[in-house]
DNA sequence: TTGTCAGGCAAGTCACGACTTGCATATTCT
DNA sequence: AGAATATGCAAGTCGTGACTTGCCTGACAA
């Protein structure tokens, strides 16, 4: 469960995220161009290879191979843990 | 808001929440033998303040200062956020 | 005032992660 | 078969962040 505060650090993985939450089951390739489009990140496409095997093995993404196409699915279910690992407290006391 | 992502990226600072959640408002000497204690954090006492200080300006942590002492408060405000940003959706196909 | 305790500032080292470049593999099309 | 497409592997560079060390500031007590 740690790697998926790892994997949400770098600042360009989370646009991935926001990508595949938008239009789940992109490739590669359509990640990479749609990623340079609407989210302005140049990257080149092993960069971006390299981001989303870090969120798969991170749990934030699947894949599913398909002949030459690797289809690329977010999974939400470790994020909504995150906010689980320190629910909200009654506050002790006034801190401004 | 994309402090907290990397505020939550360093190990060291998740069990620092952890001790604030479950005992708030601790000094920084307290927290230091804490967590030394019980998670087996073995830094050095400015080494837990710096990483105070990035909690503290992700706005995960909020300080008072009363005398020589000052006081660390959680605030999971922001964690709830996270969730919120990719929220649960259907499940398209199946994937393993 | 002098000593002690809690915390802060600054600079330096060091390792790890992010990107790139270059080549290799596998699948589909003609 | 041969070319084009989609992706993977490996090594190398480079910057940034995590820790440490050393000294300084401010508050309380004797």
């Amino acid at each position: 469960m740690s790697d998926v505060f790892e994997a949400l650090a770098a600042p360009v993985r989370r646009p991935i995220l926001d990508e595949l939450h938008e239009r789940d089951g992109q490739t590669l390739f359509e990640l990479c161009s749609r990623l340079a489009m609407k989210h302005g990140v140049a990257l080149t496409r092993q960069a971006i290879s390299q981001h989303l095997a870090v969120l798969e093995s991170a749990g934030l993404v699947t894949t599913k191979r398909q002949g030459r196409y690797k289809f690329h699915y977010i999974d939400t279910a470790p994020l909504q843990a995150i906010a689980e690992r320190w629910p909200a407290r009654r506050r002790k006391r006034g801190r401004p």
